[in-house]
DNA sequence: TTCCGACAGTGGGGTCGCAAT
DNA sequence: ATTGCGACCCCACTATCGGAA
């Protein structure tokens, strides 16, 4: 099986504002490859000219533009800078994360006069920082670090900074430039993305498509043992407006899990997370699970989650903390097992089963799953039939489940894609809440204060933080409330501001978890702003005793 | 012309594992 | 042993562009 890509997301530490860029026209050099291995003499391009495009797109809002100015760059790119510089322009590392955070980058270095790094230079000097292991391993990679920013100029440290920390910012991932690919080769891009999510690696693609032309797409297809982008769902505020939208559909369960896509080629079993990562190790029950099905070659949709004795599903915490053990498994399936549930398949025998209908590819996971290992479903046929799917959500809920996926019927498995034909329901929770501070934000919330740090009542008169929420914010209720916590600051550190503890937001959130860090013992799941409730005064804001009573079970 | 789908950005909490303290 | 940090899990929501209606 080839290596896994990986799919690093925003990490939690923000960025600092960039400094006005420098011009740096950039260009190719005649350098050889690096690291005494065999002289590659061919043009290669310089990290700088990466660096240069990466700011001229951030600095245009067009994507049509950043489209553009992607497209040009991959038709100056060598093929052997390919597999660099298409992750590189993504914003992402083929090495995957390095372990390089703030801590490292932090520390200034004095830039290089000159623009002279190559792109695979700096891929060389990366992919030997990622070997680095073992005691002192952290000060050696600081070390390498802090050698390849020397031989940077200041904007290549810039972009190098951002490559680092997940945070290249221009406006442009991998659905650009799937279309700069696109423009640049003179393919079809819906060819390009569809091969994309196949291969569920945009280098792969770019590679075969830059060195062989359009023709290289047709290679891509599903293959069991190659893990492909999963269809995600996007939300519906309540069953009706989900039936309404979608005509004849399935109502199916949500289970609060960890999502799984299943290959199994004969005896091997192979388990991948939403992000494509390899889990199999850690899951043994699944691939016995996938071992007992009826079916030699498939690829399989699903979900895992713990169930405890009595049946009910365990928290979402419990189930993530057992995906998450790699150490003792054994140990760690035996104190919390989990089970696979799936609801598609994609993929059976050979045939390729994306583009059927859902009706004909459930037909087929019916045939090769059975029922207690696939998930919930009823079928409903429109709108005349809402009730039955209210009736269905509820006794999910009883049940201890999430809330429901309504699918429709006639659509086929868009991979990668946050199709239309999913919806999720699930029901909000809202809390009226004090604002205890704000925090200042970054990127485009740069100068207002974003970050909010929620409070409930105590019963000694004080206030008890629940969380903090930056979500369902327009840009008038940002510029509105930095005006107004500004009012009521006791206190600016820079980072944080803590204000007089008398503006009332209501706040919606799906549920209450168990939390350690925060004083009582609990915070909001997904909490985001709904509004302002300037009507109501701090001594009406909602109380621990109250939130804590509405969810008896989470309840410390 | 208006509407709406797709995308990127802005971050949230929890848990695990590793290395440093 | 404890702590700090980074990697990955889960996720909601808004602004914007540009094609569809």
């Amino acid at each position: 099986m080839r290596p896994l890509p990986l799919r690093p997301e925003q990490t939690a530490v923000r960025g600092r504002p960039r400094a006005p860029p420098l011009s740096a026209r950039g260009g190719r050099t005649e350098r050889a490859g690096v690291g005494g291995g065999p002289a590659v003499h061919s043009d290669c391009m310089l990290l700088s000219r990466l660096a240069q495009v990466s700011r001229e797109i951030a600095a245009t809002s067009a994507r049509s533009r950043k489209i553009a100015l992607l497209a040009e760059l991959f038709r100056e790119a060598d093929a052997a800078d390919v597999p660099v510089v298409i992750p590189y322009l993504a914003g992402r590392l083929p090495q995957g994360r390095l372990g390089i955070g703030w801590k490292v980058l932090g520390r200034r270095v004095a830039p290089a006069a000159g623009p002279r790094l190559t792109v695979r230079e700096v891929d060389a000097r990366l992919t030997e920082l990622g070997g680095v292991s073992g005691p002192g391993a952290q000060a050696e990679r600081a070390r390498l670090v802090g050698e390849l920013m020397g031989a940077a100029t200041e904007e290549e440290q810039r972009f190098l900074i951002g490559l680092l920390t997940g945070e290249v910012r221009q406006g442009a991932l991998d659905a650009v430039a799937v279309e700069g690919l696109a423009q640049a080769t003179g393919a079809p891009a819906d060819a390009v993305r569809r091969a994309v999510m196949l291969a569920g690696s945009l280098p792969a693609v770019a590679e075969a498509l830059l060195g062989e032309g359009p023709g290289a797409l047709d290679r891509f297809r599903l293959t069991v043992g190659r893990p492909v982008l999963p269809m995600l769902a996007h939300s519906a505020s309540s069953v009706a407006e989900a039936v309404t939208r979608l005509g004849a559909c399935s109502v199916e369960e949500k289970l609060d899990g960890i999502r799984v896509q299943v290959h199994r080629d004969g005896d091997t079993v192979r388990v991948h997370t939403r992000t494509l990562d390899d889990i199999t190790d850690r899951l043994p029950e699944v691939t016995a699970a996938a071992r007992e099905l009826p079916g030699e070659r498939f690829v399989l949709d699903g979900e895992v989650i713990s169930f405890a004795p009595d049946g009910r599903p365990r928290s979402f915490q419990e189930t993530a903390g057992r995906v998450g053990s790699r150490v003792d498994v054994a140990k760690a399936a035996r104190e919390v097992p989990v089970s696979p549930v799936f609801f598609d398949v994609l993929g059976v025998d050979g045939r390729d089963l994306l583009d059927l209908p859902f009706t004909e590819r459930h037909a087929e996971l019916a045939r090769l799953v059975p029922e207690p290992r696939r998930v919930r479903r009823t079928v409903v046929s429109g709108p005349q039939d809402v009730a039955r799917a209210e009736r269905f959500l509820a006794e999910t809920l009883r049940r201890g489940h999430e809330g429901v996926v309504v699918k429709a019927l006639g659509a086929p498995y868009s991979a990668g894609r946050r199709g239309a034909s999913w919806l999720k329901v699930k029901p909000v929770h809202t809390l009226d809440l004090v604002v205890l501070a704000a925090e200042w934000g970054h990127g485009r919330r740069t100068g207002r204060l974003s970050n909010l740090h929620l409070g409930a009542r105590t019963a000694d008169g004080g206030h008890a933080m629940l969380g903090k929420t930056f979500k369902g914010m327009t840009d008038a209720m940002l510029a509105w409330q930095t005006e107004r916590l500004r009012e009521l600051a006791v206190d600016d550190d820079g980072h944080v501001v803590t204000v007089r503890p008398e503006l009332v937001v209501e706040v919606a959130y799906d549920g209450l978890q168990r939390s350690p860090r925060y004083p009582a013992g609990v915070t909001l799941r997904f909490a985001r702003v709904v509004r302002y409730r300037e009507d109501k005064r701090p001594e009406e804001a909602d109380t621990v005793e109250s939130l804590l009573a509405a969810h008896p079970d989470v309840a410390p």
